[in-house]
DNA sequence: ACCTCATTTACAGACTAACGGTCTGTATGT
DNA sequence: ACATACAGACCGTTAGTCTGTAAATGAGGT
């Protein structure tokens, strides 16, 4: 097949192809010859829209950071919600997305995946931490739903903890360790103005650990 | 030269490089003729005392790892200290080490290092904080010096945001940002019973951060 | 509106350089 | 003599390049 009419359709099949091998194998141990070997297409093809193994990867953590900022911004620009909502919206839907079961089939230990981990730290750091919860954290010193000083460097923190640290992702634990994080954790954000983690958030990050735990033991 | 007299030495001139080389360029892009042109060793020397490049890499970080928990026993099994004093002097010890400015001249940022950030979070969650932290915490809890629970886990959110976060290898900030993190990380210890960071440690670490960042817009 | 044809685009796949790793050979210490 | 510490040719696989080709497209004439 050349000149193919629709060459997005192209695009997506090897980013979506490329996205699931990566997270199941991990950046170094794709080859290309996998993702040929995969989508059907050529060398050719792929160099046609990427300039490299690297590029495709930019590009797949683009598309994610995009959607993520989307809806983030969502969140930071409602109306409806004073700051300490706002928060507490992020971290319930965060965890109580739909597509956390798929998530949970497919990622190894974020920890074995180097690549994958770094891109995620620098994201909290360089978009969701300065762009989304900073601001979100000063709009509720404004309103007053939140006491706290430093919003930016308090957003670092929580979201280091919160996205590393709780993120089951990144290293599972069993159902008694990962509740008493989120107690920790808790206690933290509590202290410094910040008691946005509801019991049933916690509930579903304990369910999440334990069903990436379990999918990983059987593998 | 075949029969060397001293291998141990070839092993060292090996392992030497290949750290330097991995921590100025990274893992991936340090190839095996960069250690062979480096070391002017050959192909066979490097294969006779390892298995694979990433067998070196994993002898320079047990070496790493063992010279840091040898430090670190040291503290914790001491007898001349309570608990809070001993994590005083760790974060003391270890910011105020003598080969901190040698570092600070090699490292790029940790972030853009994927390999060497997962190795080193990778520490932190097997091996100093639940052999060393945690226990000093819970010793603190025994004697009184600490006022807190989950001891274990109070080990894993401090070094994680000790030493991701305000670590300035992972992620430099200037002097100003360094201070207000230092502070609210403070705010954060204090709160949960663990007020064991010096203003001239927090000093030590501002200037450390600043020589990191000064050293990366040089180049 | 339809056909023509040059041009551009979307691929296919042979080819290349560099890589990690293996294997055989060799000199030197024990 | 034998084991050890190398040296370096060799190999399969990898990411990336380059050339070739067919289909879509857009401009111009009818």
């Amino acid at each position: 097949m050349a000149r193919n009419k629709y060459p997005e359709e192209t695009v997506e099949l090897i980013l979506n192809t490329a996205a699931r091998l990566f997270t199941e194998k991990g950046f170094d141990k794709t080859s290309l010859q996998d993702i040929i070997d995969e989508t059907k297409l050529s060398k050719g093809a792929i160099y046609h829209h990427f300039t490299s193994k690297e590029d495709i990867f930019d590009k797949i953590c683009q598309r994610i950071g995009a959607a993520n900022s989307e809806r983030l911004a969502a969140v930071r620009d409602s109306k409806d919600m004073n700051g300490l909502e706002k928060l507490r919206s992020i971290f319930r839907s965060s965890m109580l997305h739909p597509n956390q079961e798929r998530i949970a089939e497919i990622i190894p230990r974020l920890i074995d995946n180097p690549r994958i981990l770094a891109i995620h730290v620098k994201m909290q750091f360089e978009n969701v931490a300065p762009n989304f919860i900073a601001p979100i954290i000063r709009e509720g010193i404004a309103d007053g739903s939140i006491q706290a000083e430093a919003p930016e460097q308090l957003a670092e923190a929580v979201m280091i903890l919160s996205d590393i640290w709780l993120n089951p992702a990144v290293w599972p634990v069993n159902r008694e360790d990962m509740r008493k994080r989120c107690e920790v954790f808790r206690s933290i954000t509590r202290s410094i103005g910040l008691d946005f983690l509801d019991d049933d958030v916690v509930e579903a990050y304990v369910d999440y650990s334990d069903a990436v735990l379990n999918n990983q033991s059987n593998k």
